[in-house]
DNA sequence: CAGGTTGTGTGGACCGTTCTCCATATAACG
DNA sequence: CGTTATATGGAGAACGGTCCACACAACCTG
């Protein structure tokens, strides 16, 4: 018999509470719990009458150090973007109906802080990892992917062979966003973009750039292609794009990388009397809910957060059960017609 | 002598590992990775040598088995209200030059997973919590914070003996908006205020609708009174807004629960050519993002998000600490102005 | 110089699970 | 009816830390 004593008052109730009020041992009991095989239905009902009459809940510290914790890290790369609780949603939709919990950290934008987080999250010994928006160079990223199974959201990097990647297709919406204003006639179309200190192949910013002059060239616009970068401090955006405006530094037709700046655009413009689309035509990016306020009215590439975030924890949940030949994946944006563009 | 053996090939570094390096007992480890008490500067010395060699880190899991985890979590109810960001700043603030790390978990503004998601951060054992805004009983919230040191932000309760507040003083902001309504020669001021199913005191929106009755009758002004909920669902108030304007319903003067509705309603009288604030004065609530839009420019009343948020982590740091004496602040908000009134 | 005090480091129990054998009972089979 | 599969439940060793009690040395103190 296993070393089963009645508990003492006030004593925290754990498995072996369990085990000496349903009769069984306590290896019965974790074995229930993990749905283990071998288990008889009236040993489970045995068991599961217990559990819920103590109100007794599995401690993930003690489970950590030996199987599974069934939580998962979220790394969240900052909270002002919008793309991101969309994101969050559809990671937390497929992980509803499973045994699995989602805890998520936030990096502040500072690549030290994403790294202590990470770091964190090992050390809790969670079960998966889903980065979104990673600043971090791949090098680190490959390094951490050794150590847990990893799933990384808008961060390009199809060559990665330690991690999953989910993407939306950033080159394709700016295509698509490009397409539609040259079909509106507009052959100077400009791109407003934003300073990154990681300028990778990997970043989506990086990539919207290239998409940009890639549709610029494959619509014979080569001529016109031109990107003003935004600082890299988001709060002086406001008055870089006023003096963009008030130089007269514009086109007819902009393309902006992101809805965050589109709306500030949208904003200075409007306000300085410049109709919007017929003086100055504008498409964003992220489909945000700031864009389709009807003073704003901001067209935008919609790149499926919900969805982007739903098929990350898909890959994550079958990397956990123990596939390794790393996946890549590309989603099809689309462009949200407005009256800006 | 302890049990050291030289670590076997692709072992995991564990403290043993860091004792046998160091030549020093795993005690003596333990008690330099937590600053205690009887260590000499050599031993401390040896020690750190011999973990920044090795690259160890302690297991959050292990650690959670006996002592702390040094870990907090933070409960967020949502994530679209533009208060919540600046309270996640505020703490993190706090919390980066200590010890201790956050993860946070978002509640989808559904009861039954934040109650979950707070079973899973004691599951872990984390050390103590932070909730922002939760619309749980305070029945339900008194049962957890007996099992952990907690304290709740936007959660008006200052009888609870079993946890700390931090609040803005809702009723006072909700004063400010409407003396300055007021001094502006209005007198007719409605409010427009939002369905929630936990309507009681310890509800900020509660707390704000009573504090409009208070200072409307503190003004002379009760015969004027008038509170239009919203409805629970956030994606109809756009029609719902359109309707009070449509029929007439509104009065010259507005203050409106949040910015995230105040913004739809500056949105919709500009749309429909009323002038604010000569036609409308509108002041809303949180100081959002997008209230600062100059094609906005909402007046709206400053909660300190970031203040709330780091004066509840300090107390939840003294809690952890050992005090279990209840305390209960009140932070005083501040009206921006802007052009709407 | 015997008897306290104080400061440092150690051994080993303990935390609450999972996991790897093992033992037993029952069923299937020739 | 003896032998072999199969299904079920149990014992006890991990896992990687913390904590407590204690040993030992060096230093006071009267």
């Amino acid at each position: 018999m296993n070393d089963i004593k009645a508990p003492r008052r006030g004593e925290r109730v754990t498995i072996r509470t369990v085990a000496a009020q349903a009769g069984v041992s306590v290896a019965a009991v974790s074995k229930v719990l993990r749905n283990a095989y071998g288990v008889s239905d009236s040993l489970r009902l045995k068991v599961q009458t217990a559990i819920d009459a103590l109100g007794y809940r599995p401690s993930v510290a003690a489970r950590g150090m030996r199987g599974q914790t069934y939580m998962i890290g979220i790394l969240l790369v900052e909270i002002a973007n919008p793309f991101i609780p969309e994101v969050v949603d559809g990671i937390n939709g497929v992980l509803a109906p499973s045994n699995y919990k989602a805890l998520m950290g936030m990096g502040q934008s500072a690549t030290a802080i994403e790294v202590s987080l990470i770091e964190s999250m090992i050390d809790n010994r969670m079960d998966g990892l889903i980065l979104v928006a990673p600043r971090m160079a791949g090098e680190t990223l490959a390094r951490f992917a050794r150590q847990i199974p990893m799933v990384a959201v808008g961060h390009h990097e199809a060559s990665a062979a330690e991690f999953d990647t989910v993407n939306s297709d950033d080159q394709r919406g700016v295509a698509i966003a490009l397409e539609a204003l040259h079909g509106a006639g507009h052959e100077d179309i400009m791109m407003i973009s934003l300073q990154v200190e990681d300028a990778t192949a990997a970043n989506v910013v990086w990539q919207r750039e290239a998409g940009y002059l890639a549709a610029m060239t494959a619509l014979g616009l080569q001529r016109f292609a031109r990107i003003h970068r935004l600082g890299w401090d988001a709060t002086s955006h406001g008055a870089e794009i006023e003096a963009l405006l008030a130089g007269g530094h514009l086109p007819r037709a902009v393309f902006v990388w992101s809805d965050l700046d589109g709306v500030i655009l949208i904003n200075a413009a409007k306000m300085r009397g410049i109709r919007v689309p017929e003086d100055l035509a504008i498409i964003g990016y992220d489909n945000s809910r700031v864009a389709a306020l009807p003073l704003v009215n901001l067209s935008s590439i919609d790149q499926q957060g919900r969805h982007l975030g739903a098929l990350a924890t898909e890959m994550l949940l079958s990397r956990i059960g123990g596939r390794t030949q790393a996946r890549h994946v590309l989603v099809e944006p689309s462009l949200v017609r407005r009256t800006s563009g």
